[in-house]
DNA sequence: GTTGCATGCAAGCAGGTACTTGCTTAGCTT
DNA sequence: AAGCTAAGCAAGTACCTGCTTGCATGCAAC
């Protein structure tokens, strides 16, 4: 089959699932909107099944987390970075995550599809808060191990939710910077002591 | 039409939504699940869609939240017992949440069913913060608008997520301690300058 | 120019879906 | 005993679903 075809197909499927979920996506609606005969869908694919996972590993987890810094310097400004593009993230797999996660029950290799960059968040996240205590912006005592846990929520809960809620959180711009100020601080971190132990070092 | 018999058939509706979501629940399961005939669910609701929505409505959100106390005394203790509950209460609903959520697109009106109970989880939360502050315990300058939404973030990730990527959350039977914890800190809670503040008043 | 190959097209199959209709039955009230 | 009502039952309607089959068409390689 020709490459542009087969991508035409993902890519419809993929929109299309992320909006209806695996049942009330029809292998009909998939082939009218990638502008294909319907028979193509099963000759290429096998079965929607097939299909499905295949436009959720292709087109699920796109965008690569933005990179945290080996040596923290300004850890306030480096996470509301890292925070903001993750946010952005999130919310543009908000919908594929919902359906998969709904759709756990029918194959619990979905949900597995569409969380399989946040692993790789989390641990990119962890390490960084262990630099940190390292290089003595936070305390050594400090929960650090569940920093990276918190701040990912507060940007999983944000992206999920705000949709279907609006009135509980920050304003979207400044949610990011919201979120990593508060995390840092729920480690010890103390934005004034910062400076100073960095003019020493 | 018999009051047990409409309860029944409520309750098993719920039961299969929570399961398999709008589309996936089929009247004929709900009839068998509930034990009556399948021609009874149109006679008594009129619709697939009119009884789903009551059966949300009816055996959505269930548990009361454990309220928090008028003068606080014992935050870290508080907010753990508090969240312990929430995180119960939002384990419990986990599917139905996640499906609703999923058939936004089809119904509006599901997410809403689903979620409305947090509503009210989020405003005792927040006033329960601004009582802490009136009462000394954390510093009146600290982000205590969003604290409420850090731990609510911290409690809906852990229900949502935990069950796919188990790796990432702290054991589940410290884990309300631990964001209770982390939520007082970010907002400026020091657990030893607690009890001086309280000797003193 | 013939041979493959990818794709289109029309039709259909077997099963499932929400929902309806017409009729029967059982229990309660008066 | 008569009447009302909630519920069961069997059957059916109209439509949708994933998936298949048989055949025609265009294009590119050899």
């Amino acid at each position: 089959m020709s490459i542009p075809t087969r991508e035409q197909i993902l890519a419809a499927a993929a929109r299309l699932y992320a909006e209806h979920g695996f049942r009330g996506t029809t292998t009909r609606a998939v082939a009218e909107a990638a502008d294909v005969n319907e028979v193509t869908l099963f000759r290429i694919f096998g079965s929607k099944e097939a299909l499905i996972l295949e436009a959720m590993r292709t087109h699920g987890v796109a965008a690569e987390a933005h990179a945290l810094p080996d040596v923290p310097q300004d850890p306030e400004a480096e996470l509301t970075a890292w925070a903001t593009q993750a946010r952005k993230t999130l919310l543009a797999q908000r919908s594929m995550i919902i359906q998969a996660m709904g759709d756990a029950e029918l194959n619990p290799e979905m949900p597995k599809c569409a969380s399989q960059g946040a692993e790789a968040a989390y641990d990119a996240l962890r390490a960084y808060f262990v630099r940190l205590r390292d290089a003595g912006f936070v305390p050594g005592d400090a929960d650090a191990r569940f920093a990276a846990n918190l701040l990912i929520a507060a940007l999983f809960h944000d992206a999920m939710s705000r949709p279907v809620m609006t009135a509980v959180f920050p304003p979207a711009a400044e949610a990011a910077a919201v979120y990593a100020r508060l995390t840092l601080r729920a480690v010890g971190f103390e934005p004034r002591a910062r400076r100073a132990r960095h003019r020493v070092s």
